[in-house]
DNA sequence: GCGACAAATCTTGCATACAAGTTTGGAAAG
DNA sequence: CTTTCCAAACTTGTATGCAAGATTTGTCGC
């Protein structure tokens, strides 16, 4: 059959992903193959595998000879990803017929899990979390190949989030989760996938997608400054005389 | 955006998904990087890229150190591509609020061409159309994500009923077609969703999953001896037929 | 001080070389 | 004649080298 354990093909995929889904890899940020090669310690033909692949699943670009780039999804984008995932994540639930107990419990599990990460006020996880529940529901199913695609998207929802999300409601999602977990247990999976449609609209109607992204938003990171909005800047300040 | 005209970096990976798209690659064939290579006149480098892409897509597989073959999907996995067929097309027509002018144009124009090879007999064409005309109704949303995940489990309909179709009823395939047009059309587009998880049900169900892929299946093409299924797996192939 | 130009320094794109594993064919033994 | 085993031939896996293009930086002219 394959090997399962020692994956050591995906290494690098799945770390970037990875960094991606808990939001430690910011959009636009560089990934070179040299410096990612070093840090894996191979050589650059294995992270360009790699990058290929990411590439593939839209998670990163590259750039002719300049480099790699995790995407920095346009507003037009952004709003594809959701409406992809409207239709798939509503098309699942109302395919469902019915809920297992074990499947049950994983939900439960997972929403006990948001609720800590809330309480502890763990960002980084509680992103990851937020995007890993419309997967679990996906796992339920056991269709992994719906699975996978929702996995990718969830990356590239994060990476919206962090262009266009100002400020992240993480309570107002948990709730949203809880009412579709609700509503499964119910065995109603029209309303479940109704309030799916209404939970992600939810979400993105609170995006800022007027917002460019910022390419500057590491460096200001690293020097302490305050976020673009606050400051109200023009984001081409190109040698204005002052 | 992205250079549209002179895609030599898809160039491989477009050949090898339109060969399958028309049925000319059976799955399981095997794809060394060497003569694919030379094929192309191009280094093993860059096929091995192109490889790795199509991996990603569910497309081919590579067995190690012997070499990359098109994928042969299981029985299981041949449910799960049409689940989520199902799920995506479904919520997709559910989706979808009004048909605009060029849009009916352009599926009729899609049903005239299956009319039209089905009238001239051309089964490569044929299957291809077939494939295409979800991928139709899925450029009609705009979402080319969509698209694109419509585009990847198209092909691997293909091979998978390559693999369990004894015999492909084109008329009754059309038909179907037809009448998802005709509700969409009308504008009920929950008609159409609902038409289209039958549609998709036919095909499923007109499939023999008991079927085995065939590894003997291009030599015994090359060799003119009859499909698996019309000799038992007897040692002795007495043909009685003239 | 300021703008333009050119060289130096990166970066990926691609080919090639070699390492490691798989299959095959044939020789030798029974 | 059949079976076993070993070597030769292929195959992919991975690294490395070089070329081409993009960016940056330093310098010169004004």
């Amino acid at each position: 059959m394959q090997d399962l354990s020692p994956q050591q093909n995906d290494q690098i995929d799945e770390a970037i992903v990875s960094g991606i889904l808990s939001a430690r890899i910011r959009p636009g940020t560089r990934l070179g193959e040299s410096e990612v090669a070093s840090l894996f310690n191979v050589s650059r033909t294995r992270v360009r595998e790699a990058m290929m692949r990411l590439e593939q699943r839209g998670i990163v670009k590259v750039s002719p000879r300049r480099g790699w780039f995790v995407v920095e999804p346009s507003a037009e984008e952004a709003m594809m990803v959701y409406a992809a995932r409207r239709v798939i994540e509503a098309g699942l639930l109302r395919s469902m017929e019915r809920l297992t107990e074990s499947g049950r419990d994983k939900l439960h599990a997972h929403l006990a899990e948001e609720k800590l990460a809330i309480a502890a006020g763990d960002r980084q996880r509680l992103t990851c979390l937020m995007g890993d529940f419309h997967i679990r529901i996906a796992e339920l199913s056991g269709n992994t190949i719906l699975v996978e695609i929702l996995r990718d998207l969830t990356a590239r929802t994060i990476l919206i989030s962090l262009i266009y999300q100002s400020d992240f409601h993480a309570m107002q999602s948990h709730l949203g989760h809880c009412r579709i977990v609700a509503a499964m247990e119910e065995g109603d999976f029209l309303k479940a996938a109704e309030l799916s449609v209404e939970h992600l609209d939810e979400v993105e109607t609170g995006l800022d997608l007027t917002r460019r992204p910022d390419p500057l938003a590491d460096l200001r990171h690293s020097l302490s400054l305050p976020p673009q909005n606050a400051a109200a800047s023009s984001n081409a300040p190109r040698k204005a005389k002052s």
